[in-house]
DNA sequence: TATTAATCGTAACATACGTTACCATTAGAC
DNA sequence: GTCTAATGGTAACGTATGTTACGATTAATA
């Protein structure tokens, strides 16, 4: 059991050292979480879409959407409504002010992704993804804990 | 910003069906937690160890550490005394039950993580062990969110 | 040796997170 | 239409997690 060649283990050391550095480019600087950061993405291309789809979008569960659209509308970065057909369901929107944001962040995110994959050659980074599908799909068939 | 074809979202997705599979294991019917099991099987090639020591080899920090050990001896599976020489140190060691329990636990982990790996060729599982230690080394230098 | 600084582990607090329960609303069955 | 079931979102709770602060002990420096 030598955890230091373990592969969980170098998977979850390589994650969370790529997450931290993503999110180093809009945590401190635009005070924003990692959810937060993922539901303005997923808002950015769309004119107003249903927190459900948000959700989905952004693979994130309901309750982590509920949490994040409240502090983006605290900093006034999207606006919620009821939707007209369906009182049940939210719009959210993106404010002037939200959208600003992202055009600043979306650009420094994508450049640090390329930044990162710029440590691995093309045929690294086809194997990587392959492989990184490969493992998630077997580990997906395999009893999990919650 | 496709978020499912983002790779430090594939990174995570699969990182985190990878843990969760391993730790389907353990966690019901053994009732460890991660950093228990962790801690568990740094102890079981040693006869006792410092907790800081502990805390090094499980990559994890002392706050954990201190928590997993406190669940753990209260389960009976480990033991903590104080060090002679320097009693701000703490020796821990398995109980022989911890032992027992550790004999029980590795095999099926060291099995599951066989198998995950088993959805790689070999080609595969080479490049993923450099791709993900040539991310990790990269993102690394890059200013990170705490 | 006396005094200060560093180390180890834990406590205590604040924050984050997942889960359950709940309210409002709508869809479906009858 | 009325009653029941399902859905969307939030509240409220308990647990987890990280941070800071602390007490105890030892090392370093004078």
């Amino acid at each position: 059991m030598n955890l230091p060649e373990f592969m969980p283990y170098r998977l979850a050391a390589a994650t969370d050292a790529v997450s931290r550095a993503l999110a180093g480019v809009y945590a401190d600087r635009f005070e924003l979480k990692r959810d937060e950061w993922r539901v303005l993405a997923q808002l950015a291309d769309v004119r107003e879409l249903k927190a459900t789809e948000l959700g989905l979008r952004a693979a994130l569960p309901k309750m982590q959407v509920s949490r994040a659209l409240t502090r983006l509308e605290e900093a006034g970065l999207i606006a919620r409504e009821p939707h007209p057909g369906d009182r049940r369901n939210l719009l959210v929107r993106l404010t002037a002010q939200g959208r600003a944001l992202y055009r600043k962040i979306e650009p420094l995110v994508l450049a640090r992704t390329a930044d990162l994959l710029d440590a691995l050659d093309a045929e690294e980074r086809r194997v990587l993804t392959r492989a990184l599908a490969k493992l998630e799909e077997r580990a997906l068939r395999l009893p999990a804990a919650p």
